[in-house]
DNA sequence: CGGTCTATTGACTGGCGTCAAGCACCGTGG
DNA sequence: CCACGGTGCTTGACGCCAGTCAATAGACCG
């Protein structure tokens, strides 16, 4: 994305650090330049849920823009390097701009999507087949940024992490790894995942790559 | 919204009827004038999530201009009045028109917070939970479209298509409808919804309306 | 009056949460 | 060198929430 030309500070955080606090009114919108990071809504009880993940070189919190206060927090997954960009110039953008502006728009749009695939997942799916899902969505995703290859790519979340994303508690979490290890559709030791059978995993998951836009048309 | 000067045609459609494909490529965008409709996704079990639903007033498939191929269908579930504009007109006000771009944005950015409270319903509420916080949500949408009153609102909906929205089966549904009921903070007889006690009911569902993004404040 | 759709109820099953214990790993400090 | 506490992974036992199947009843409609 061309973004060259936007004032901006950019800024490390460690593994579970706050990024944007749930609630609070941010000034600025950020970027993941490096590492991977969450979008977590926190219910009373104390249980928390994921509501996107978020890999280099996302616009993650673009909606700020507009939202003004935030409906969620944002957190480090992995350590990270994030880059911070004034609302006010990308209200600059909007103004004088409107190729970018619908860059912008179309980040927030396949936001979206990815979302609605979540709510799929959530409502209808089966816990493996979810986590499946969500595996394939990350390497696709991870794949355009040059963070995956060869069914290859790293994931420094703990299983409870994952348990966040998919709404399930850390020992099922548990469980149905070793389950989904057990096809041998893909392997996944400390960090690393390695899928051995992307058309298997997809196929078993229900997965169409469709709403992750990664096509190439004129907008 | 302000709309007039766009060019548009309205059509009519029956409870059930499919507005939009899944998979389809429109060269319109979608408006509801009068009714409620959703947005479904379909599994190959045959079963299906909604993972959103709109009512009058709502601008329902925005996105699609930016994202070309659906990958989610549009249904009425109720008798539907629906206008259509032209992918061509709203590429002209993006390229002409920042303040109503933002706005177009901004109502898409207001669909995917309320598809992030979607995801943490289902990932982390109980069913009734789930259940009393999509009405509590549905209230409010309405509300400000002046489709509900005094905690009264129409929704002629069944109970599996109910279960579509929360990712539950027909029957689990009518369970908890019941058990709902039986709280004394709402009654729902056929299509009416009366809601006696939205405090208790907002309450009961760790409900937050902060992400509707209702007050007022310049964009 | 039968036919279709929806709501309701009961019985049974199973997926997933909760609780708890035991490991493995790692960095710290004695 | 080993003791240690902390964190995350793994496993088992148990219970409950919600799915499935099926039957009945009611509502609406031609």
């Amino acid at each position: 994305m061309i973004l060259e030309g936007l004032p901006r500070r950019t800024k490390e955080y460690r593994a579970g650090a706050e990024i944007i606090a749930e609630g609070s009114r941010p000034q600025e919108s950020c970027l993941i330049l490096e590492g991977f990071a969450a979008r977590a809504q926190h219910l009373s009880s104390g249980k928390r849920q994921f509501t996107a993940v978020h890999v280099a070189g996302d616009f993650v919190d673009l909606h700020g823009l507009l939202l003004k206060q935030m409906d969620h927090g944002v957190i480090a997954l992995s350590p990270c390097r994030v880059a911070f960009v004034p609302h006010a110039n990308l209200k600059t953008v909007t103004e004088t701009n409107p190729h970018l502006t619908r860059m912008f728009w179309l980040s927030t749009v396949v936001d979206g999507a990815i979302q609605r695939a979540w709510i799929t997942c959530l409502g209808r799916r089966s816990a493996i087949q979810h986590l499946a899902h969500l595996i394939c969505e990350l390497y696709l995703r991870l794949e355009i940024v040059d963070r995956a290859e060869n069914g290859k790519f790293e994931f420094p979340v703990t299983q409870a992490e994952i348990g966040d994303m998919l709404g399930l508690s850390n020992v099922h979490v548990n469980r149905m790894l070793q389950e989904l290890r057990a096809t041998g559709l893909i392997r996944w030791r400390g960090s690393t995942v390695q899928i051995d059978d992307f058309e298997g995993l997809s196929t078993f998951a229900e997965f169409d790559p469709l709403y992750l836009n990664l096509s190439r048309e004129p907008r």
